[in-house]
DNA sequence: AAGTCGGGGGA
DNA sequence: TCCCCAGACTT
């Protein structure tokens, strides 16, 4: 039996019942399959049910505006995604009428839209031969045929793209597509795959040799820096003051409370004397430091969060025009980014009229 | 080719 | 801690 005969076989027996696969609507699966971006399935599910109710067909998508989008998307990171996808549904109704394309060709100029979303719109709404290569397939491709070339090396992808649609089964696209996701997510998992009772256990390389939890291969990316932001909470009677985030760093276009950044650790009373702060606020600034400092962990940064109170807004230097600020009862209804809203979730009794 | 973009869970 | 997750985009 081959490979791919083989995979579908233990498809059948064994794969998850995932709502995103009671469908071959293009929109549906491309809203899925953008939400599972490096985002676990249990992850996604939520915001998955939440987008298609909130928005059952594309045009109701592109109609939408970006901060309701953002909203919805609060707290599952990596927000490009999001605005991508405003873009994207907003092409399909000027460019296809509002009918989702499901040709490789066409979605892959989609923005958010790479090899691998494409792959799957194509093979699982209209059943087009392209393997989808992903994480799981890295991993079970790397192991079934002991290939140790790093996964994330451009002479890597190219040579797992290929092993793949080598592999496909033509016949099902897109049930093998599903297939072999499902087998590296449920039985050939990154740590402690059930290899004893694995239906390639007397094919699969690395097993064979022993090097199962060595592949695949991947090089290790740059460490993470560390970042310093002060966010200070300004009330004013019923209001709290927020500003918007610009592009070009984390969070963009998301909310949270006025800050500034410092290069390195600064306590309150150093904070104070320094030429950001006085560009900020009057000397007569009253701060109080609300709640530890706080450790967010990024993939690629960590900030490193202290939280203060001012209690006299009239200290305030800048022009309030500059910022956005809203009553509270707002507050729940802004895009406000990951940090924001467990500060806010912890110490809403101490900051909330 | 390398860096950037989040958050959460498992071991 | 470290690594990974139905990756894409920018530099």
């Amino acid at each position: 039996m081959s490979f791919a005969a083989k995979l579908l076989k233990w498809y059948g027996e064994n794969g998850r019942d995932l709502p995103w696969r009671n469908t071959q609507d293009p929109y549906i699966i491309w809203l899925s399959e953008v939400i599972l971006q490096q985002t676990r399935v249990e992850q996604g599910m939520p915001y998955f049910y939440r987008f298609v109710e909130e928005f059952p067909i594309v045009t109701k998508f592109a109609e939408a505006d970006e901060e309701k989008i953002l909203r919805l998307w609060q707290g599952l990171g990596y927000y490009s995604r999001a605005r991508n996808m405003h873009k994207a549904a907003k092409m399909v109704v000027a460019a296809f009428g509002g009918r989702f394309p499901t040709a490789f060709a066409d979605v892959i100029r989609l923005p958010g839209v790479g090899e691998y979303t494409a792959a799957a719109i194509a093979s699982f709404s209209s059943n087009e031969a392209r393997a989808v290569v992903d994480g799981n397939v890295y991993r079970v491709l790397s192991r079934m045929f002991g290939i140790s070339r790093p996964i994330n090396s451009t002479q890597g992808k190219k040579l797992f793209s290929e092993l793949a649609n080598d592999l496909l089964d033509k016949q099902h696209p897109g049930l093998y597509n599903q297939a072999i996701m499902d087998f590296g997510a449920v039985q050939c998992k990154p740590k402690n795959p059930l290899c004893d009772q694995c239906i390639f256990r007397f094919e699969c390389a690395a097993f064979r040799e022993g090097l199962t939890e060595h592949l695949p291969v991947k090089m290790k990316g740059k460490e993470s820096r560390n970042r310093y932001f002060h966010y200070f909470i300004i009330r004013e009677e019923e209001q709290l003051l927020m500003a918007k985030r610009g592009g070009g760093d984390v969070w963009a276009n998301l909310y949270e409370f006025p800050m500034l950044e410092t290069p390195t650790a600064v306590e309150v009373d150093d904070l104070i004397g320094t030429e950001q702060f006085g560009a900020f606020f009057h000397p007569f600034a009253v701060v109080e430091t609300i709640g530890p400092p706080t450790k967010h962990v990024l993939s690629h940064q960590n900030i490193h969060a202290r939280f203060y109170m001012i209690h006299n807004a009239s200290a305030l230097k800048v022009k309030k025009s500059e910022w956005n600020y809203f009553f509270w009862e707002k507050i729940d209804r802004l895009a406000k980014h990951k940090l924001i809203f467990s500060f806010l979730e912890r110490n809403k009794q101490l900051i909330i009229p």
